[in-house]
DNA sequence: CGGTTCCTTGACGCATATCAATCTGTGTGG
DNA sequence: CCACACAGATTGATATGCGTCAAGGAACCG
């Protein structure tokens, strides 16, 4: 039962962070004490100021973290694929409200694992504590470049910054597509819907070609100018790449102190 | 000598998120690990780019995490005072380069914790891997209301708020005085140091005194039109509160879905 | 095929950044 | 102790990016 469970996402736990390094007597365990649900596209995991009874483990589809304030406004934190986690951060320490709601954004399967569960496993597992350090400490990473580019980037920008991200995750396929809503994009971004969209008819003018949601690059390093070191940890061109060895100098100029 | 700077400090570290709930003989033994350095204003722990070698633990002062880009605009994370600690979350995984740089706003006397030691009790003491959780977590969440605050709420709100928060964290004093420097501030709120200062003058008629950074309150509930759930946490004059009534109705106006 | 949801496009206004000048406070050295 | 210097804060004038409002169009789904 697990069992067949665990073989069909195999690949999946494999290649998440949560699980990195866990092996599979760990991961059916686990399985045995959680539960598979399937949530519809619009449906909602937990609402803002609920008590979240479980973490979120992505098998297949699309979540999504947002804020929404008392006029009914929604702003996006994460836009997570599969083998990504949520509501992690929010049991710790454990009966707190949650600042977040999380819904999903296309029909999904999501293993909900016990917050009971997840803190045992935590007192008797120092590799998977260690793993959800990681991924605390991940998370907050992004949060903090989600910050600074909200501030100091303009619209164009971001939106350069997460196609090249895209771009980098799809393995280097001049061709990909948004696996999510534009609306939703642009709401991550910290924009509107409308500016999202006039600003991607700017990006095609120069760098990319695009229809509805397939993205296609003018060439390998159509996106380069949108390069940060973030996202040259991901990049195998960059010996090639005509940016990457200016953005390498403005880092490296920096010196430590001691 | 380890066992004077315990004493010194003792309600510092027992204060602490990090330090929460662990021994005498466990901070002790940190001690023993550590190195105390001073850090004169404006001085550097950190840059961006440079891989970082241990955790700081503030004994006093004042730290402030930002980051920057290639034209030399900041950004400012976080605003650190004693018991607050940095430089966590780039430790894991090691050997990251740091997305940040941490200055000294004031002179400060730095806890600098190797990481290597931080490793290992990681693996060792339970409890410390479950206050690094908290911790990150604590701060992932805040990294999020920073991100809605600067995307949903203008200038004079996000002041507002951290106004709000200031007075809290004094313990209810209808008289405090901001801890870092106006600009400092402004770049932590998303705001240029212009809008800072004709946000503050606003906010000047309506609610609170300013004399240079020192602020006082009309009255008790002069801020609380800028009350949130996160704030509203804090907050002890909660049942007497005319505001916090709304804020509540709108948090508990949702439902969850099971 | 009709309805709904999502996306696009245009016109307009505002909040906030930017630039530039002045003012204030603080600390330093003579 | 005063005067000078400098960083920080304030204030005003101007520019602009982006949000908002409103309407039209495209794609999707039952």
């Amino acid at each position: 039962m697990s069992s067949n469970i665990y073989q069909k996402y195999q690949n999946t736990f494999e290649q998440s962070q949560i699980f990195a390094g866990l092996d599979k007597s760990f991961i059916i365990d686990c399985l045995k004490h959680s539960e598979i649900k399937l949530f519809r596209r619009g449906q909602y995991l937990l609402h803002q100021g609920d008590k979240p009874r479980y973490t979120a483990f992505i098998l297949s589809g699309n979540l999504i973290t947002l804020r929404s304030d008392a006029h009914g406004n929604e702003i996006i934190i994460r836009l997570l694929e599969a083998g990504e986690t949520c509501i992690e951060a929010i049991l710790f320490p454990h009966s707190i409200s949650s600042p977040i709601s999380v819904k999903a954004s296309r029909s999904s399967e999501i293993l909900c694992i016990p917050a009971p569960y997840i803190e045992h496993i935590c007192l008797k597992n120092n590799l998977f504590s260690r793993n959800l350090i990681n991924v605390l400490a991940f998370y907050y990473r992004r949060a903090m470049q989600q910050i600074d580019s909200i501030t100091m980037q303009d619209a164009e920008r971001r939106l350069g910054q997460y196609l090249l991200q895209c771009y980098l995750e799809s393995g280097h396929h001049e061709h990909f597509e948004l696996s999510f809503r534009k609306t939703d994009i642009a709401r991550y971004l910290g924009m509107s819907p409308e500016t999202f969209s006039r600003t991607l008819k700017n990006l095609q003018k120069q760098y990319i070609n695009v229809e509805n949601h397939d993205i296609s690059l003018n060439d390998q390093h159509a996106l380069c100018c949108f390069c940060t070191p973030e996202s040259a940890v991901n990049c195998h061109l960059i010996e090639k790449c005509p940016s990457h060895t200016i953005t390498a100098a403005v880092v490296s100029k920096r010196n430590p102190q001691f």
